[in-house]
RNA sequence: GCCUUCGUAGCCUAGCCCGGUGGGGCGUUACCUUGGUAAGGUAAUGGUCGCGGGUCCAAAUCCCGCCGAAGGCUCCA
């Protein structure tokens, strides 16, 4: 069925002849109906009452938005070239008004089987004009895509929306099962779930996608308190502001993923935010999603914000002079920013955002052969990645979705990567391909409401190479296809700090402290001077301290030293040191320790530098972001 | 996009059901206090009660519309 839905003025026709031996009785003389909402509707071979109802609940929606009560359904084959058999037509007509009656809409109807002539005059507003078309067999279709974030770059299927969702129903059917360490695969149904916590909620996640939880997602009130980042309300939702403090954490973050993945072999490289929507390599892609991005009109061109750094790197490629000899080759932006208009009700805090920090590492791959090797790589280099920024395999699981034939065919190496995880995975197997990569893995956080966001991800994409004409030349000097696997080894960094903040929650919940790693830490060292007399014997400490790089700062407020030790600790600070008398004379420092829960403990300055030098040993550092006397901080969050 | 809930000072919040001078806390500022490991005291400061309309002698409170936000659903290429 299509249809055709005009927010009208008005609308007048006037049957002028019968067109079909099926048409209905009706009089020559005009109708005019005011304040309507005009369906002009085509019934294709096939539609069914369910159609009809559908169709009608549909525009409901639409008149409760724009607060008429009133439709007027008007026959009208046009719209079409498959119409059904004019008998059945006007039976689902009919079904559509009768349904429309039934729920107390106000429902006119143009008779069935005439030529009429008519005048329209549509309303101006942005939801006046819409169309609509329903496939009898695509109804109750649930295109559960199993893409959970990530860097996507392309999919398979461009064709019409339509025949597209008839063949994802039978292509994206999932079937799921558990991938245990032995590389078996067993049903999820028949898995025993016992001590496995985790991997329940997130089977229950991804495939019920049920939940019962009402609560705030506990990240949001501290990434405000901590004064880490906020909504800016003055800009789009999911486009956040970050404080002194959250900029640190964050670009400690980059630098430290970025390095690794330096390290790893990855070439940094940085490639333009905006594309042009009509590149022919892009524009097919894009049609297909174009509620998802943040387009831009600048002069005659229409532009599109990257929602990862796919496009760009491509794009480089496709021009690079490749030879098999340089194979794999690593590409790696760290895209400040990618750029996704997720629909206002999905944007979460830190977890689900418009604008993100996302590392995207590409490598360019010769076979098989040489992907396995690869894969298998960068897997240990995700896993211990996140172990650094201080997610460990206890607060994730891990998903891996291929096809059917895919795991026939390589059986062990999918065993492989279960075994070195270690735990069960679960795996989403399709029976056909219907995206554009052979094998994924993706790394999910389990959060405080049971919910799941991706962090790493890395996939095996056996297309994009041919679309982008992205060739090296082989040891016969023939150009060939690389198999391309897309990396994201930390996920998005503000996902990254998500986690964190969630997990500081859960370990709170349990009794143990609540903390960021010692290395992103805003202040690491806390000097509390038991009062002013001491003030003047921080200076040199400070500097001492700071020389090691070590981010310390100095309470020179004038509130009372019980006071002092609670905003502390409400900052999640580390190490607090409180001088005094003693101090001053002894030479020795007494240093609440967070870590264990505010224990006091005696140590000399060295000892202390030590104790935090080991803690951030092999992690980037930064100064201190803000003022060192605590007095000369504005405060940004209430 | 849909559903629900919520908009009261820089921040958190009571009052709203049942209309009658908006109350408290945090913060900030000043003064007192100069201390020994999670909130010292006093005072001052700060409000078109989201916006517009309606009902009423009278609206933060009731009604209608709008705007904004959050959570849930869907979604997450």
């Amino acid at each position: 069925m299509r249809i055709l839905q005009l927010h009208s003025n008005f609308i007048t026709y006037k049957p002028v002849e019968k067109e079909l031996p099926q048409a209905e009785e009706a009089e020559k003389n005009e109708v005019r109906i005011e304040e309507v909402v005009v369906l002009f509707t085509a019934v294709e071979e096939g539609d069914s009452s369910q159609v009809s109802q559908k169709a009608i609940n549909d525009a409901r929606a639409f008149l409760g938005k724009l607060k008429v009560n009133k439709v007027l359904i008007y026959p009208f084959a046009h719209l079409s070239s498959n119409l059904s058999k004019p008998q059945e037509a006007f039976n689902v007509i009919k079904e559509m008004e009768d349904y429309a009656k039934q729920k107390g809409i106000e429902t006119y109807r143009a008779p069935f089987g005439w030529n009429k002539q008519f005048t329209v005059s549509i309303k101006g507003h942005p939801l006046a004009e819409q169309a609509r078309t329903y496939a009898p067999e695509a109804l109750n279709i649930e295109a559960k895509a199993g893409e959970t974030g990530g860097s996507v770059c392309g999919s398979k299927k461009e064709e019409e929306p339509v025949s597209a969702a008839l063949k994802a129903e039978d292509t994206l059917k999932s079937f799921w099962h558990i991938l245990q360490t032995d590389g078996s695969l067993i049903p999820v149904e028949e898995f025993k779930f016992k001590g496995y916590a985790n991997l329940q909620k997130f089977a229950n996640y991804e495939i019920k996608k049920t939940r019962a939880v009402t609560i705030m997602p506990p990240h949001v009130p501290l990434m405000k308190r901590l004064e880490i980042a906020d909504y800016e309300s003055g800009s789009d939702p999911g486009n956040v502001r970050w404080y002194p403090k959250g900029r640190m954490i964050k670009s400690l973050l980059e630098q430290y993923v970025a390095n690794r993945i330096q390290a790893y072999g990855g070439m940094e490289v940085e490639t333009p935010l905006m594309y042009d929507f009509h590149h022919p390599s892009l524009a097919s892609y894009l049609n297909r999603f174009p509620a998802r991005q943040y387009v831009l009109k600048s002069e005659d061109k229409e532009l599109f914000l990257r929602f990862a750094a796919c496009f760009g790197q491509f794009l480089m490629a496709h021009d690079a002079q490749i030879s098999y000899k340089q194979l794999p080759l690593k590409l790696f932006e760290l895209t400040r920013y990618s750029f996704r208009r997720e629909k206002s009700g999905e944007v979460v805090g830190l977890k689900r955002l418009r604008a993100f920090t996302m590392p995207d590492c590409h490598a360019f791959c010769a076979d098989f052969d040489q992907v396995k090797k690869e894969f298998m790589t960068r897997f240990d280099l995700c896993i211990d990645v996140l172990d650094n920024i201080g997610l460990v395999k206890d607060d994730y699981e891990i998903a891996m979705r291929f096809t059917k034939d895919f795991y026939a065919e390589h059986k062990e190496f999918i065993a492989s990567l279960a075994t070195k995880f270690g735990k069960p995975i679960l795996a989403e197997v399709w029976n056909e391909r219907f995206f554009y990569f052979a094998l994924k893995w993706d790394l999910n956080f389990i959060d405080n409401q049971d919910k799941a966001a991706a962090l790493s991800t890395d996939q095996i994409d056996v297309e994009n190479a041919e679309r982008y004409e992205i060739t090296y030349v082989d040891e016969k000097g023939e150009k060939q296809y690389p198999l391309i696997l897309h990396c994201s080894p930390s996920g998005a960094i503000e996902r990254d700090i998500y986690a964190l903040l969630e997990k500081a929650y859960r370990e709170q919940m349990t009794g143990k402290a609540s903390m960021l790693p010692v290395w992103l830490s805003p202040t690491q060292v806390r000097l509390i001077p038991i009062s002013d007399k001491f003030l003047d014997k921080m200076e040199p400490l400070a500097q001492q301290i700071t020389a090691s790089c070590i981010r310390v700062d100095i309470d020179d407020t004038a509130s009372t030293l019980q006071k002092k030790i609670r905003e502390a600790e409400q900052e999640w600070i580390p190490y607090i040191i409180v001088i005094g008398e003693k101090e001053v004379e002894s030479g020795t420092l007494s240093v609440r320790v967070r870590e264990f829960k505010g224990k006091q403990e005696a140590l000399s300055v060295e000892q202390l530098i030590s104790i935090v030098s080991e803690k951030i040993a092999g992690k980037p550092y930064k100064p201190l972001p803000l003022p060192v006397y605590l007095s000369k901080r504005p405060q940004f969050h209430g």
